[in-house]
DNA sequence: GACATCACG
DNA sequence: GACGTACGTGATGTCC
């Protein structure tokens, strides 16, 4: 037996968090060979205590050694302060079922392992200092937080395992201004974003640290605030004392957690070869084994090649062993006990893929028909729910619910306890579509990953992300088309009408396809470097749009069809009167006709024919020959009310949800290369606004009763992301300054003084700064601005003569997607550009795009940031505001009228940030806000 | 299903 | 020197 701690002795106290979150970011995702579960983390982890136990402490060798870790989420700290912490991203999802496998591998080392319920392991480390400190002996706390740092001094000393270096009292004082003992003082006055200690605003780390050694202490600095001489900074620190005291409390460590264990308990043992190399075999570290048995001067184990046949395709080589397609093994599950077994297997994978089969593809309407489940590749099963007879004379009517189904009311009780748990990863391809599926069964599914989101993050701009096209490019597989299974045109049926054995082989195979993609996918975003793109702007993206599409939005019937109808009797009569003009009849929607009129029969200049050898009549033509000729004019005319009547009054009715009385679009997340959104069925990113006849379409967009719409959109947005990039002074400062920015671009580029401008240069500045946005060309902007074309060079010549910075950002972009074949936006959002080394006209055209997509990428990746963060942010007004539509720079809610202005400054504030932290723009970003009864109003 | 046209940012 | 020509979308109607 040994003596007990005191004098001599030596503890170490590793801060076994800060160690796993090290391994796991500073190592490519790994996983276990024979089945796939994720183990880089706890590979780095036994790598540290393999080096950190052998190497040489010279004068601070260990006696007493301890990791510790934190447990459970909820601390002291929360009920001090429910936002503490508050804004921690959540773990990821590789990380979470490697925790318990750290603290086995620091027992396999035999170290002694601490965790106390309810506390953070800085309070224990903390305890265990002060005791040690006690006791007479030297501690060593192995971490560099910060917020460790107040312990330091009187033989506690830090060490940064990184960096190799100890921390020292001089090196706290080096960080923090002050010596140990008043650390804490200058972490509440300056606060802690990343723990979200509030602190005083508008003090940081240095003013603190003058403050404290002012004064002495944060109470003294607090009992006599009316001292301080800066008017500003007096008034903070007396106005926000309870703050101020609050956040001291955050961060001041207890030294007084409960322990079931001494310092005794943590002397420093060798650890069990045996048990050591058994728990790393089992995880199949290969090399490090060999090295852990040469550092104990044991044996290294043998560690077998795992077969092909037990093998998951984790690897994503170049023709990776692929396990051929059975569709005759996968499994029906028609009673609870089978289904059982299943759940039981997903919940011990920690993942399972997820195919929901419904009667449609509309999924406000649609009705749950079964689901299928993906465990591992090739082990797929499929839960017929609510198949029907066909009725073809069977035992069963036709629409008799078939027998030896799982009912749907205990089926969805069990699925919605896997589908809820949250160690459970569920992967869908478009989970968007089974996530709305579920919650109208009242199953909230998460967490989630997405295949068709990663292969968007992955491969954007190289090809569409639809699971054919995934499963035949990268699995060189074609699965089933829907069409044999549920036919086509007149003959086509619902899937509830498909036979069991059928479905069974078709929805299994889509689970199974989408476990396989992820298996390949998942490490490759590492490698791509787009995990934080597929983490913080695809995947969060599926639940805030699946609620923003099932809230839909109020649109008037009665509004519309008045409309429509004054718009029949506006085409009938314009009709009657181009029949007039052209002296004979023909159908006015035909261009072919209307072309075949105004160029044979009339004989009017400039036709030009398209690619299908007709002549072409868009609007711009029209307009030319509307100057010589009323026949062309009234064609546009006619042509404009007829598309507001088809698409917008007629076609939106079509749209009203019978059930909620609303309009529900639907979101593409993964359908434009640049990172933008798109709305479908219908499309409510074209309701009309440019014309007066437009919009008042937007009229019959309305509030519900008491609630008003509320409009925020981003001022300018791309062309400030242009100044950014390209680091346009001239616009940076404009923006600044809060000028218009049109105007002081044609200041600029004409040498007018702003206050001389007349509207004819600022159109023209303007048309060139949208131009340049879109990789401009002489003969693009001349047509624009029809003007002769050598002037319109003339000024695109100038334009970059006084900003040279925009043509170098154009050369230098199309030169990297040359070089890389993509392009990136600021957020790191990769854009393939495969064309551009392509010749002919599709060079150009790729090259305009890569120039753009940089611009319109980012600008669309700061709004999807500002929608992650907005049902967060508005949580406070509970179900008193809704975000309904995003319009590419504009987000609208519908807000009960009393909060509006609330509203606006949460959703402004939160819209103008969405670019922090990760990106500092040099340029403000400004959001417009309109409130109203409907959307022509809320503009 | 291709094409033309036009609605939006 | 010719070629085609502003970026990104979706819906509707005609016509084959």
């Amino acid at each position: 037996m040994s003596e007990s701690f005191g004098k001599g002795c030596h503890l170490h106290l590793i801060d076994g968090s800060a160690f796993i979150f090290r391994a796991f970011h500073a190592l490519p995702p790994l996983t276990r060979k024979s089945d796939g579960l994720p183990v880089g983390a706890v590979q780095g982890f036994c790598d540290m205590l393999r080096r950190y136990i052998g190497k040489d402490h010279g004068d601070f060798a260990p006696t007493h050694i301890a990791v510790i870790f934190d447990k459970g989420s909820h601390t002291f700290r929360n009920d001090l302060y429910d936002q503490y912490k508050a804004n921690r991203d959540e773990m990821p999802e590789d990380m979470r079922p490697q925790i318990p496998l750290t603290r086995r591998a620091t027992e396999a080392f035999n170290i002694a392992c601490k965790e106390v319920e309810g506390y953070e392991a800085d309070d224990i480390i903390a305890t265990l200092a002060c005791q040690a400190r006690e006791a007479g002996g030297q501690v060593t706390i192995v971490s560099s937080d910060k917020d460790l740092m107040q312990l330091v001094g009187n033989g506690v000393e830090m060490f940064d395992a990184m960096k190799n270096r100890r921390i020292d009292r001089e090196a706290v004082e080096e960080k923090f201004g002050v010596a140990p003992e008043r650390v804490v003082d200058v972490q509440a006055l300056a606060g802690d974003s990343v723990d979200n200690v509030p602190g005083a605003p508008g003090i940081g780390v240095k003013t603190a640290a003058l403050l404290i050694n002012e004064f002495g202490t944060l109470e003294e600095l607090l009992d006599r605030a009316e001292e301080i001489k800066q008017p500003k900074r007096r008034q903070t620190l007396i106005e926000k004392r309870e703050q101020i005291e609050l956040s001291k409390r955050l961060v001041l460590l207890d030294a007084h957690t409960p322990l079931d264990f001494t310092l005794d308990d943590l002397e420093l043992r060798d650890p069990d070869p045996e048990t050591l190399l058994g728990f790393l075999s089992e995880m199949e570290f290969r090399s490090l084994s060999k090295r852990v048995a040469e550092q104990l001067g044991a044996e290294a184990p043998v560690i077998p090649e795992t077969s092909p046949d037990t093998a998951a395709p984790a690897s994503d080589d170049a023709t990776p062993e692929q396990l051929p397609f059975k569709p005759d093994d996968y499994i029906c599950i028609r009673d609870v006990e089978t289904l059982e077994t299943w759940i039981g297997q997903a919940r011990n994978r920690g993942w399972v893929a997820v195919d929901t089969e419904t009667t449609g593809l509309n999924e406000m309407t649609a009705d749950l028909v079964g689901v299928s489940l993906c465990v591992e590749a090739g082990s797929a099963a499929y839960i017929p729910l609510s198949h029907r007879a066909q009725g073809d004379g069977d035992l069963f009517g036709p629409g008799d619910l078939l027998p030896e189904q799982v009912s749907m009311q205990a089926a969805l009780a069990m699925l919605k306890d896997l589908f809820e748990d949250p160690s459970v990863i569920k992967i869908g391809q478009n989970m968007k579509y089974d996530a709305k599926i579920l919650a109208r069964n009242g199953i909230e599914i998460a967490p989630i990953d997405d295949t068709m989101l990663m292969s968007y993050a992955l491969n954007g701009g190289e090809h569409g992300h639809g699971m054919d096209v995934l499963s035949e490019r990268y699995l060189s597989h074609q699965p089933i088309p829907i069409k044999d299974v549920i036919g086509t045109g007149k003959s086509q049926i619902t899937f509830d009408l498909v036979p069991i054995a059928d479905a069974t082989k078709y929805a299994a195979e889509d689970a199974d396809i989408t476990l396989r993609l992820w298996e390949l996918f998942k490490p490759q975003l590492h490698r791509a470097h787009v995990t934080r793109v597929y983490e913080r702007m695809e995947r969060p993206l599926v639940p805030v749009l699946a609620q923003m599409e099932m809230s839909g939005i109020k649109v008037d019937r009665d509004t519309l069809s008045r409309m429509s109808s004054a718009f029949s009797q506006t085409m009938a009569g314009l009709e009657a009167e181009i029949h007039e003009l052209a002296g004979e009849t023909f159908n006015v929607g035909s261009p072919a006709q209307v072309g075949e009129i105004l160029f044979e029969r009339m004989g009017l200049e400039g036709g030009k024919k398209g690619k299908n050898g007709k002549y072409s009549t868009p609007a711009d033509v029209l307009e030319d020959l509307a100057t010589v000729h009323d026949l062309p004019a009234r064609i546009l005319d006619y042509r404009q009310v007829q598309k507001l009547k088809s698409t917008y009054t007629d076609a939106l009715q079509e749209h009203i949800n019978p059930v909620t009385g609303r309009v529900h679009t639907s979101y593409s997340i993964a359908g434009a290369n640049t990172g933008r959104l798109a709305s479908t069925e219908p499309n409510l990113q074209n309701i009309p606004v440019r014309t007066e006849e437009g919009r008042r379409i937007r009229e019959a967009f309305v509030a519900d009763e008491g609630k008003v719409l509320v409009s925020l959109d981003y001022s300018q947005i791309e062309l400030r992301i242009l100044a950014h990039i390209a680091g346009i002074d001239a616009l940076k400062e404009a923006f600044r300054e809060g000028q218009d920015i049109h105007a002081a671009t044609a200041s600029e580029m004409f040498g007018v003084p702003l206050d001389e401008m007349t509207p004819e240069v600022r159109r023209q500045a303007k048309a060139i700064n949208f131009g340049v946005i879109y990789g401009i060309s002489g003969f693009g902007l001349a047509r624009n601005l029809r003007i002769p074309r050598a002037d319109a060079q003339g000024f695109i010549d100038r334009y970059f003569e006084r900003f040279p910075g925009i043509k170098a950002y154009m050369d230098e972009t199309t030169g990297f997607a040359k070089e890389h074949g993509r392009v990136e936006t600021l957020f790191g959002r990769v854009i393939h550009t495969p064309e551009i080394n392509a010749r002919g006209p599709r060079a150009g055209f790729a090259r305009r795009a890569a120039i753009n997509a940089p611009i319109q990428g980012t600008a669309a990746d700061v709004i999807r940031r500002a929608m992650v963060r907005m049902p967060g942010a508005i949580e406070r007004f509970g179900t008193k505001a809704m975000m309904l539509l995003q319009v590419h720079d504009e987000l609208l809610f519908e807000v009960d009228a009393d909060v509006a202005e609330d509203l606006i400054g949460v959703a402004r504030e939160v819209m103008e940030g969405a670019a922090d932290p990760v990106v500092q723009l040099s340029v403000p970003l400004v959001v417009e806000a309109g409130q109203g009864p409907n959307w022509a109003a809320a503009h």
